[in-house]
DNA sequence: TATTCATTTCATTTTGAATTGAAATCTCCA
DNA sequence: TGGAGATTTCAATTCAAAATGAAATGAATA
């Protein structure tokens, strides 16, 4: 099965529902499921663009084009993906807060929204994903500072070059990221 | 065998070759060779994270860390990697105005070296990777818009909203591409 | 407490991308 | 032109990450 995203709906709004499938684009004979599917479809590109599962994207972009919350069951059949993969995905968009738990009182199901800021989800991808890399290659680059010793003198001038070029390319990224936040944070 | 980055190096500076060989940590006997396979750990990390194949980085990597020019087969011994994806990764990098080939004059192997500035790299990875997939997104974003026809005249109004807001996103995100590509550029 | 449905967990499976390696092709020199 | 590398190509393989699905756990009602 195609990771997500591909139709497989047929709940909701009763009326209408065995018409003339078509061969191919049989998508969905609801509008609003079109939509989500179609929004889902973005958000999954986007994830993965940015080194996350797909899936992931599809269940924000479905909630993101859900005027009311959504069950589990219902994002799991809407998407057709499997319980583990939503059950994992919900808990990590809660841990980004890219989305919101709803608990509603005398309802036995958590329903979930998503959250309509950007900020949030900048955050927790340039906290989570770029900064501890960066940090990690700038403290492998200073220990190769160290390992410098052994060479002979010519190399040693050169590399000793290169790796302080490498190591202000990775300081400039850092400073750089507090602005990106800013500047894409503010919605 | 994992994905480059291992030591096999045995090659240049013949001296010192088959010392002691601890069983961990038996890297490399020559300083030099250590030190570019550590910058190759580094970059072919940096490439994965910007979503190019690791052994991309890797050779990156032992280039930027190669005080002169490395022929093809030079690389692949020392990153003990295969033929076709030092070809293709070199290939690739030379695209990307990463490196440069050298065809010396009266030698039959073409060599390499990387280019020490930061701009050419980062310029094709926003024009390559992350412009392609806006420009996508932001068509989908307009086909979704049209199909606001079909939906009851509430969740009309609440998605009308949505995707100008997730347009909104892109569009923000486009003209911060250029600011990105400037301030990271002048090296 | 027993029961039912919702959710989590995790060993297994799938899948797509990266890598391999060997044959085909190319290039240069004799 | 022939031959000896150097390089490219690409079908087959490998591998890591993601997805599955079923059993275990959890939560709420009766």
């Amino acid at each position: 099965m195609p990771p997500a995203s591909s139709a497989k709906a047929s709940h909701e709004t009763p009326g209408s529902a065995s018409g003339s499938r078509s061969p191919r684009a049989a998508a969905s004979p609801d509008p609003l499921v079109e939509i989500q599917l179609g929004m889902a479809g973005i958000f999954a590109d986007l994830a993965d663009l940015l080194g996350n599962p797909s899936s992931l994207g599809s269940i924000y972009g479905l909630l993101f084009a859900s005027p009311n919350p959504l069950s589990m069951e219902e994002i799991v059949e809407r998407l057709g993906i499997s319980t583990g993969t939503a059950s994992q995905g919900l808990r990590r968009l809660v841990e980004l807060e890219a989305v919101t738990p709803i608990k509603a009182e005398g309802e036995r199901v958590t329903r979930y929204t998503a959250k309509l800021e950007l900020r949030p989800f900048v955050s927790a991808f340039l906290n989570q994903q770029l900064l501890p890399r960066l940090g990690k290659s700038s403290d492998r680059l200073a220990s190769l500072e160290e390992a410098l010793g052994g060479l002979e003198p010519s190399d040693q001038e050169a590399l000793r070059f290169r790796i302080s070029r490498a190591t202000k390319w990775h300081n400039r990224a850092k400073t750089f990221l507090p602005i990106i936040r800013r500047f894409l944070g503010s919605t």
